[in-house]
DNA sequence: ATCAAACCTTTCCCCGGGGAAAAGTAAGGC
DNA sequence: GCCTTACTTTTCCCCGGGGAAAGGTTTGAT
């Protein structure tokens, strides 16, 4: 019966998946057309198949990878709902985190069309001159882990704080001596898998559950310094600051570079953030 | 002097842009390195380049491409605000569209993850038997146009219920006698570039100012329809269900394809949306 | 039977880099 | 002068298709 033997351009019209698009499903075999003429190499397809496509569509419109989508019809078709449900819980955060992004985008934007004609004003934003300072040593509390740069850190911060806010720690009189801070161990700037530690300067008899947080003293260092105050993905202004002065006084950067919070993007608009930025240097 | 030797590893920290990336877009011609050894082929960058670098940073960061970045740069360093400007409220409206269509999948994805162990649930939607049925000819007022999928539909839709409500047709007691329609010209499925027009019954002495505005009269077709309830991404399964049925009853089916929208989108939630596909056919 | 139109095939280039490999080079220490 | 380490170079493959080209096939009409 001829109903079973779609041509793939049918076939894109009832699934509305793109020929394109099928053709790549086929040679990563997550839609492999039944019947394929050896000869001409045209693409039969059969009705069943039809769904097949359609929950492809649905995994791929959710903003699953391909690998992803065929890891998971594997999964409905043996029945281990548990999986998938994970990865939904993994990608609804991931979603969460890209509208954070674009609303972020839509607020930077939206400021600079606003008031006509001053568009350019996202460029400014302003940075102290360096200054040549001893940081002493400070007792802090840290966790240190590889991972994307902007999820990671926040993350990182919610956990510190957590656990320096906890009922125990409150007891014992734990106080926090500093604003929290994040060192940057990676000498290349990453996206993606950096190396990220984040600290906060307490005082007192701290305790930790998680394995992975520590308790320890981060070294006095000499170090350049200037404050920076803006939306956060400007930063790289204070380095850029930093790096010049350290050229032009021929002194040699040490990793890592240390980033200091002084406010909560939570509580004051991103332009009014203020970050210190911190990288040790000794003499050439 | 050496500061103005600045080789890519150290501009890379100073402009937090990856090594891949400056090579890209050296190649591109966006930040090409002031000096280039044309013997070892090592990239030197200067300092003022550094604040290029920024930019260009700050205009990817908000989501141009490349190309238009560098077209932003040269409008910039020209003193082209306008341009600039009208760049930015393009995009700003691009990111709320992304926003939109993420948020839509979190819902999704929130409604699958709550009730647990019920996570296949999201395919469950309800397409009706398909009929086969006589339209009758209607005067309606359309729009055509091609463009993105889901964002000119939504635009055309706007435009057509604007121009129906406004003071002046509503004072000559212009009505609509039917839900508004989408009709599809393509008879492949295209995100892109799709051949799409909005059409909306009417009756009245109706006036139009938009050129491309027009008042026809849609032929009478015999179609076969069904009734699809569920989120407008799953729309598909109506088509699986009218094709099927055409293939089994040997019809040939002739576009465009008339979807009819029984409920607006921002009053009932996405689950309960009520969508009429109507495919014109003739007898093979 | 023939012809054109519609349909199908493959291959190559494009987006914006990340990752990895193979190889050449610079700079500091002995 | 040599060695090591850190730095740099290039090239190739990857994501998920869109677009286009060059060519074979099927179908329907005459």
């Amino acid at each position: 019966m001829s109903v079973d033997q779609i041509p793939i351009g049918k076939f894109s019209l009832m699934t509305r998946l793109s020929q394109k698009a099928l053709r790549l499903y086929d040679r990563k075999g997550l839609l492999v057309p039944e019947e394929k003429d050896s000869f001409t190499g045209y693409r039969y397809y059969t009705v069943p198949q039809i769904e097949q496509g359609m929950k492809i569509k649905t995994f791929t419109f959710l903003g699953f990878s391909l690998e992803e989508t065929s890891m998971l019809l594997d999964a409905e078709s043996a029945g281990n709902y548990e999986f998938i449900e994970n990865c939904f819980r993994k990608r609804l955060d991931e979603v969460r985190l890209e509208v954070g992004k674009l609303q972020n985008i839509e607020g930077i934007l939206q400021g600079a069309c606003k008031h006509s004609g001053k568009v350019m004003e996202i460029f400014k934003m302003s940075v102290t001159e360096p200054v040549l300072k001893e940081v002493p040593e400070m007792r802090v509390i840290s966790k240190r882990e590889k991972g994307n740069f902007v999820e990671t850190i926040g993350r990182l911060i919610s956990e510190i704080c957590a656990c320096v806010s906890s009922p125990e720690n409150q007891r014992n009189r734990v106080k926090t001596t500093g604003p929290i801070m994040f060192l940057c161990h990676d000498d290349e700037y990453k996206e993606t898998g950096a190396d990220i530690e984040i600290a906060l300067p307490v005082t007192g008899r701290i305790s930790v559950e998680d394995q992975k947080m520590e308790i320890k003293t981060l070294p006095a260092i000499r170090a350049v310094s200037v404050v920076y105050r803006g939306p956060y993905h400007g930063v790289e202004a204070a380095y850029n600051r930093l790096f010049s002065y350290t050229e032009e006084n021929n002194l040699k950067t040490v990793m890592p570079s240390r980033e200091l919070y002084f406010n909560d993007p939570a509580e004051v608009p991103e332009e009014e953030l203020m970050t210190e930025v911190q990288i040790q240097v000794i003499e050439k």
